[in-house]
RNA sequence: GGGAGCUUAGCUCAGCUGGUUCAGAGCGUCUGCCUUACAAGCAGAGGGUCGGGGGUUCGAAUCCCUCAGCUCCCACCA
């Protein structure tokens, strides 16, 4: 076989994906093996494959791959959100560039730009997927938008509001004024922001002093309904009970009110009430029936409502007002000061505390069973430190605001009467009925009922994912969702935990009786080398298509797994790439060396190939075990790390040297095969992690008729576990060849030069593995003897001791110096086991096994000393 | 303001309920090698008083207290 030195990914990875997909082994559909079930966490149809998907979905595919290796029905399905706020802040901003105002076109003609958009961007991050490698089931590629989504979200939009957990009402909500729509708590993500205090003064009526008022929001005037300070603050005595003060710059007479809720220590200890615009100032307002003035219009700019400033932006109102207040002499001070401002999670825009109408769900008996399955570990979380996160949010949960004021999503099915009134109904027609019903009047048609305007909340469509991707949501008895749910693993970013897993479980008991997932893995941000957060403005984040094209998917994947633990952040270097890229060339390489051994059936196996595939086969049950364990705990960097290291030091630096017959040499049948076979599971082994490589050079070995790729052969099991004195028998011999190693660096001796070793043996010589020695060492001999050779390099390896004649070479003096060295540590080594021993405490207090191992210290200790100060003597 | 977590080699991290090789791994660094699988490699080496201080214990990286620094989440006093 005549293949490159170099592994080239870029030539093999696409045919072997098509391969995949033609032969259609990633699709999933019910029988009679165990299901694993993952549901991708649908990216934004419209989004672009970044970092965080790669790690993301790696995992994934390292999950589902694995499952699937173990004989499992392993179902992962892919999908799309269709991102409300996301999306129509696109289109709106793709209608404008073409002049085109979205405020100029009706809702249809808008959806249907919408639409035009989804199809010509959507699914392109699937697409990008593939190159990764993701062993997704794309006949089942879902979209939160699609007909059975959508009509899923709708007939749980009317199951809710039939059990009275839906209502409709007035409420301060976050209101977006670039979207403008109202938002959830979750969607307002607060920062600091440099501002100004601004100290207002308000003149009391009937007098000639005043009030200063500190606010940040100077242009808010415009709404103030009222003053308030503290009843117990000394400073506003004076005050009269009934007393009203003049709103600044609008003349307009408010009272003052005494409350609690006023911070003394905060500015002047006077606070200005706007009902209509400050969550708090809302509940004061409701408090003291106080008149409520909204000031803005949907759109940040301010109304007619008080004749000033009209149609001014809030921000340039606020710098106007300044000035105003200025001349006016009713700005008695400026400060600067650094308060927290909400933004809008999706369009960077200052969040407008707003009294609207809108849909809210309840949540409260949701919670219930959500919260305690996590904390019963009925859905286990990894790392488990964000069980106590979860648990506060659903133990202080609020009423989910779900409407939004767009058009790109779910519409809400409420139609309004005539007459008053609304009927909510999953479709128009039963919607007429019910409001004839309702009314008496059974001339109403549809044209007399008008649809509510407002969508639904895109996380009111991907709470149902782990059902609605299985049609459980409209068909809920249907033979794939009983399969396939719950489902296995979940594996997302803990920045959604509230927004998505926390509701998909409530919706997951709501609508199935039980939880949506058995586990929850959730995984770091990933951030560049710097520890800096990956954003387009740092242009730090790389285009992991890019790293791809350059390291191979494979490599890419390496890469994440290295850089990552549950639920840490990652710190990416594209050196992790490098890395990644040079272990598939090594696998690569290793298969090149195995590939060109000649095999001669007549030749006998040797004691050396014998000792050497027993050894391995060793090491390859012991490995499995940990890496098997190392899943089932989650931690999967660590199993690739057992995976890595056993194949490129154990099986490639050991075992394929030892075995490794001379140039041009044919090797034995028994040891080939043997060989063939750990090459074939160390492949299976690291198939999840690396898909490509793994199966190139499966294809190649071979090793099983009838099965047609490595994607759905079988992980290795192991049947015994490993033979612990083998091992360690064979640790003894890596250390001989190590420090024979050791001589000829220092002495400058190529390996090509025979050598010859002598040996004062003991139990501690492995001596069955001296065929092993001979070879590595190219030693033309090993001999035991029983007096030392005082004109030889020597080195002891536990208590036993070797000699390597060197002629004149020998450097005594070195020899020495590294003798004594040695034998002052043991001594001190020595002295800490012996102080331990003679604490009598010690020896009472410990454990049986603990003292006993320490004796064997003492034992081990004192051999190799007189081994040592024989070896001076000698010299 | 409330809560959670972190601090171990130059970097990224592992060290589970105190006691084997408890001070580790990978990468990087340094030294020597183009030895017919691989220089994207091989063989070696150096490197940390486990953030500071105190305590419990026969024994602490590990448990407790305290101080310092960092990160995240929740709340949102204008």
């Amino acid at each position: 076989m005549q293949i490159a030195d170099k592994y080239s990914p870029q030539q093999i990875e696409q045919k072997w994906y098509d391969f995949w997909i033609e032969r259609n082994l990633f699709h999933s559909q019910p029988d009679q093996r165990e299901p694993y079930t993952i549901v991708i966490p649908p990216p934004n149809v419209t989004g672009m494959l970044h970092m965080g998907h790669m790690l993301n979905n790696t995992l994934q595919d390292v999950l589902v791959r694995r499952a699937r290796m173990q004989g499992k029905n392993a179902c992962w399905v892919p999908g799309t959100d269709h991102a409300s706020i996301a999306t129509e802040a696109k289109v709106v901003a793709k209608l404008k560039a073409e002049g085109i105002d979205k405020s100029s076109l009706t809702r249809e003609e808008f959806l249907a730009h919408a639409w035009e958009w989804k199809e010509k961007h959507g699914g392109i991050i699937l697409k990008q997927l593939r190159k990764l490698g993701a062993s997704c089931d794309w006949e089942r590629t879902c979209f939160t938008m699609d007909d059975a989504r959508s009509e899923g979200v709708i007939k749980v939009f009317c199951d809710l509001f039939d059990k009275g957990r839906i209502y409709r009402g007035v409420r301060m909500v976050n209101w977006d004024p670039a979207a403008q729509t109202a938002l959830s708590d979750e969607e307002v993500v607060y920062k600091e922001s440099q501002g100004k205090l601004y100290y207002l003064r308000y003149k009391v009526e009937g007098s000639d002093r005043s009030i200063i008022v500190a606010t940040t929001r100077p242009e808010t005037i415009l709404g103030d309904t009222a003053l308030c300070v503290n009843p117990t603050d000394e400073r506003y005595r004076w005050l009269a009970d009934d007393a009203r003060v003049v709103v600044p710059l609008v003349g307009r007479s408010i009272p003052v009110i005494r409350d609690e809720y006023v911070d003394k220590e905060f500015g002047t200890g006077a606070l200005k009430v706007t009902p209509a615009h400050d969550v708090n100032d809302y509940m004061l307002g409701e408090k003291y029936a106080l008149q409520t003035i909204d000031i803005f219009n949907d759109d940040g700019t301010i109304n007619d409502k008080v004749g000033m400033y009209v149609g001014m932006d809030r921000f340039e109102c606020r710098r106007i007002i300044e000035g105003d207040l200025q001349a006016a002499g009713l700005l008695d001070n400026v400060e600067p000061y650094t308060n927290n401002v909400g933004f809008s999670e999706r369009t960077g825009a200052a969040i407008e505390p707003k009294l609207s109408m809108q849909w809210f769900l309840s949540m409260k008996e949701l919670a219930e069973p959500a919260t305690k399955a996590v904390m019963e570990d009925t859905i286990k979380f990894v790392p488990t430190k964000y069980k106590n996160t979860y648990r506060h949010w659903m133990e202080n949960i609020k009423d989910w605001c779900i409407s939004r004021q767009l058009w790109w999503g779910q519409r809400i099915p409420a139609y309004y009467l005539p007459q008053g009134g609304y009927v909510v109904a999953e479709t128009l027609a039963e919607a007429v009925e019910k409001a004839r019903a309702k009314t008496g009047d059974t001339t109403l048609t549809a044209a007399d009922l008008r649809q509510d305007e407002d969508v639904l909340d895109t996380w009111f469509s991907s709470w149902l994912w782990p059902i609605s991707v299985f049609d459980g949501i409209r068909r809920p008895d249907n033979e794939e969702i009983n399969y396939y749910y719950p489902t296995n693993d979940l594996v997302t970013g803990p920045d959604i935990i509230f927004f998505w897993v926390a509701r998909m479980i409530m919706a997951g008991y709501e609508y199935r009786g039980r939880e949506p997932f058995g586990n929850v893995y959730f995984t770091g941000i990933v951030r560049d080398k710097l520890g800096r957060k990956m954003s387009k403005q740092l242009g730090n984040s790389p285009d992991p298509l890019d790293l791809i094209e350059k390291y191979g998917a494979d490599g890419m994947r390496v890469a994440m797994m290295l850089s990552t633990s549950a639920g840490n952040d990652v710190m990416f270097d594209e050196a992790l790439c490098e890395q990644g890229r040079n272990f598939a060339n090594k696998i690569w390489n290793a298969y090149r060396l195995v590939g060109g051994w000649n095999v001669d059936d007549e030749l006998p196996q040797s004691d050396n190939n014998r000792l050497s595939v027993e050894w391995f086969r060793q090491v390859m049950r012991r490995d499995i075990e940990r890496v098997d364990e190392a899943f089932r705990q989650y931690r999967i960097s660590e199993a690739f790390m057992m995976l890595y290291k056993l194949f490129w030091d154990d099986f490639s630096g050991w075992y394929l040297e030892m075995v490794k017959p001379a140039y041009q040499s044919p090797i034995d049948a028994d040891t080939m095969a043997a060989t063939k076979h750990f090459f074939d599971e160390l492949l299976r082994l690291l198939h999840p992690f690396m898909p490509f490589v793994t199966e190139e050079i499966w294809q190649d070995l071979a090793p099983e008729a009838g099965c047609e790729s490595i994607v759905v052969a079988r992980q290795p099991r192991i049947v015994e576990t490993a033979d612990a004195r083998t091992l360690a028998r064979f640790d003894l011999a890596r250390e001989v060849i190590s420090s024979v190693r050791n001589i000829r660096k220092q002495k400058n001796i190529a390996q090509k030069d025979t050598l010859t070793m002598k040996v004062m043996a003991d139990e501690n010589y492995p001596e069955e593995y001296a065929p092993v020695i001979a070879k590595m060492c190219n030693l033309s001999s090993i001999d035991r003897v029983e007096e030392k050779d005082p004109a030889a390099a020597a080195f002891i390896v536990k208590t036993a001791q070797y000699f390597i004649p060197l002629a004149d070479k020998i450097d005594l003096e070195a020899e020495r110096e590294k003798l004594a060295a040695d034998l002052q540590y043991l001594e001190g080594f020595l002295a800490s086991v012996m102080k331990k021993l003679s604490n009598e405490r010690f020896v009472q207090s410990a454990p049986e096994k603990v003292v006993a191992n320490e004796r064997a210290k003492q034992a081990d200790a004192e051999a190799k000393i007189a081994a040592i100060k024989e070896r001076l003597a000698s010299l």
